[in-house]
DNA sequence: GTTTATGCAAACTGTTTGCACGATC
DNA sequence: GATCGTGCAAACAGTTTGCATAAAC
């Protein structure tokens, strides 16, 4: 089955019509499995054939029916993932400062410390974005 | 020493002339102690007598001298803190996903677990951005 | 008097909305 | 054929910029 089709399915099981840009967004996010701001579409060449407010639209329409959530995000910009079960890993990424290799780590072993500094201030944690950055092992030698 | 003869001070030392709006603005980062946005103060009734474009240079203005830094934030507006001593350690903030405050966490205490889980992939940490989301008390009782 | 900050208006970016037309079911 | 999505234009919010005037040093 490929992406499309999987889409396709996705938005019948919600019972959104399947029309062109809905198509392409929900395939970008199946295929890119990461964090995708509607920037990161406008930029494409793909979306130059819509209306910007199509897309936001979309965005909107694919967030209420629960297909994608949008995620708090460092970033200037509103970020969105897929609520499917193979994107619900937790991890992050480390960068490196030289060669600007980026690097995922497996695991996130941090979520307990985070809920205790939270707890001091009053919070409860319900998230976070970590990145991080350094050096690799090709750049360490050198 | 109050905090207008702070901020007075604070000024002279960076060489920037000592104005209205921009002594506004300092007392309240010296005074409320915690990452404020340009919205924070757009709302307050004093600084409706200034043109708000004079409010955003001033922003930049204090940024590049360092008396203020931009600090990653979850918010949808860029948020600033003040530099100073108290402000100096490294740590990081939690924000509400209701109301929007923002909450300094006092420590920092995943280094540790991050090197580990950075030396996991032939990486070494030199440093990280790390941002919290969660609920504050009052949010929560609701 | 020289330098720098301000107010005002205009421009610019990202986003949202109203409405007529077109596509999907 | 009823419903819903789209393109287009206009509106909107937050921010930036140009320029003449005003304030700080």
């Amino acid at each position: 089955m490929n992406l499309k089709e999987r889409a396709e399915i996705l938005l019948k099981e919600k019972g959104l019509r399947c029309t062109e840009v809905r198509l392409l967004i929900l395939e970008e996010f199946l295929k890119r499995n990461k964090p995708l701001s509607i920037q990161d579409f406008k930029k494409k060449k793909a979306f130059k054939n819509w209306d910007e407010s199509s897309t936001y639209r979309n965005f909107t329409k694919l967030e209420s029916s629960g297909l994608i959530r949008a995620i708090p995000s460092n970033s200037e910009f509103q970020h969105y993932e897929s609520t499917l079960e193979t994107h619900h890993h937790h991890h992050h990424h480390i960068t490196c400062r030289k060669c600007k290799a980026i690097q995922c780590l497996n695991d996130c072993s941090v979520e307990e410390q985070l809920a205790k500094m939270a707890n001091k201030v009053g919070f409860s944690v319900e998230g976070h974005t970590l990145e991080l950055y350094g050096l690799c092992a090709d750049c360490r030698k050198k």
